[in-house]
DNA sequence: TTCCGATTTGACCAACCGGTCAAATCAACG
DNA sequence: CGTTGATTTGACCGGTTGGTCAAATCGGAA
């Protein structure tokens, strides 16, 4: 499971020299390919190793097991991808507020398209290891949100939209073009799809949510 | 590979008792249920059978490997797919058409969550066994359909909108509440999703097409 | 009943995979 | 150097999994 904890080191305080670090993080990056190419079952250890450079047994002695490599990459997944959420601001401008927001979700797809795929590989399988975080942390968040923009509607500077629903769409949308990179790319004759993308988004979500 | 091929049965004709079609038929919806859960590579002959209620040599008498399961499923299902796409009535009226399209997907995620979820699986992990069909039939029509649309927006009967990134925002849209549902519900604190979904869309889409 | 092809199954196999272990190698410090 | 702890590795293990096979069972036609 994937609930909190003492940030940082645990209470052992090992030392961490500047080699073990580099190497923690060559196999978090190595994983974040393998898992989001193949999903938790579909990688193996092997392939794990084998793409961060390591045998087999000397990645067990920096990570004791595929499952912990798995759920130290969604911890850190999961602070990288609610940050968007927080840096919305409710004293600024509603809609480019909620517009900056698409963007910066749009940014992560284009820049970070293994986070988004490793993400969602992990909940269209029915997210049994971050459940708790969805029904805490990210339920949480989106309530205080649904708050403001209940707020902003009333006030008329927003037009009136489900806050909750608009949540999903603004997910959904920027999501799909990292998901489904391969489908998009197919239909779009293997362009860019962003340039597109970016224009679209804005158009859609400034007609839908402009008074 | 998923590729074009006589579509009935194969040249020999086999006789297709009404026994073996409905066993071939028990197997098909367990394989749906098995792979859409865990995917592929997660998905065991093992589990495959018992949900069928047969033993793994006997399923395996009338599918000859998973391989040749999941490829079954994967074209019984493209079918459906692209079928509400077909639907679309370049005569109709421009706003209205969009709109049935949009319903009837978001019905599908409703009605078939597991046949959604098999694709998701599917595409994330990059499609290998159907980008074919994707390059060929989806992108045609696609490609058809954006004509259409172009011209309903130079009749000035249609917002204009990239054609090709409305259909994205369609599917990652309606699909969204079947591939995502744990995380929709999770944020939803476990209530159907659906009823606020579908007027949901309906004023994002109308308010994105009308002219 | 007898026969024959279709169906079903228990036993089994080889490949793969996550993980262990003891021995080897390395690196820093006195 | 030599020692000591950290790091690395080849060999190996047990469980799982896709798939095979020969034998048993079934079911309908004659």
């Amino acid at each position: 499971m994937i609930g909190k904890s003492a940030s940082g080191q645990g209470a052992k305080a090992a030392p961490q020299t500047r080699i073990q670090r580099a190497k923690r993080e060559a196999i978090l990056e190595a994983g974040l390919t393998v898992f989001s190419e193949a999903g938790f079952r579909g990688a193996t250890l092997d392939r794990i190793a084998s793409e961060a450079g390591l045998s087999k047994p000397n990645l067990l002695y920096y990570y004791p097991s595929k499952e912990a490599i798995y759920e130290a990459l969604l911890r850190g997944l999961l602070e990288t991808w609610l940050d968007p959420l927080q840096a919305i601001d409710p004293k600024g401008e509603p809609v480019e507020e909620l517009l900056g927001y698409v963007r910066r979700k749009l940014q992560m797809s284009r820049d970070f398209p293994r986070q988004s795929r490793l993400f969602a590989n992990e909940i269209v399988q029915g997210a049994p290891r971050i459940i708790p975080v969805l029904e805490g942390e990210l339920r949480g968040m989106v309530d205080r949100l649904s708050t403001v923009i209940e707020g902003w509607i009333a006030e008329g500077r927003l037009a009136p939209v489900d806050p909750r629903h608009l949540m999903f769409s603004v997910w959904s949308l920027t999501q799909h073009y990292a998901d489904f990179d391969v489908q998009v790319r197919a239909v779009l004759n293997n362009d860019d799809p962003y340039p597109g993308a970016e224009t679209h988004l804005e158009l859609l979500f400034r007609r839908l949510l402009t008074p």
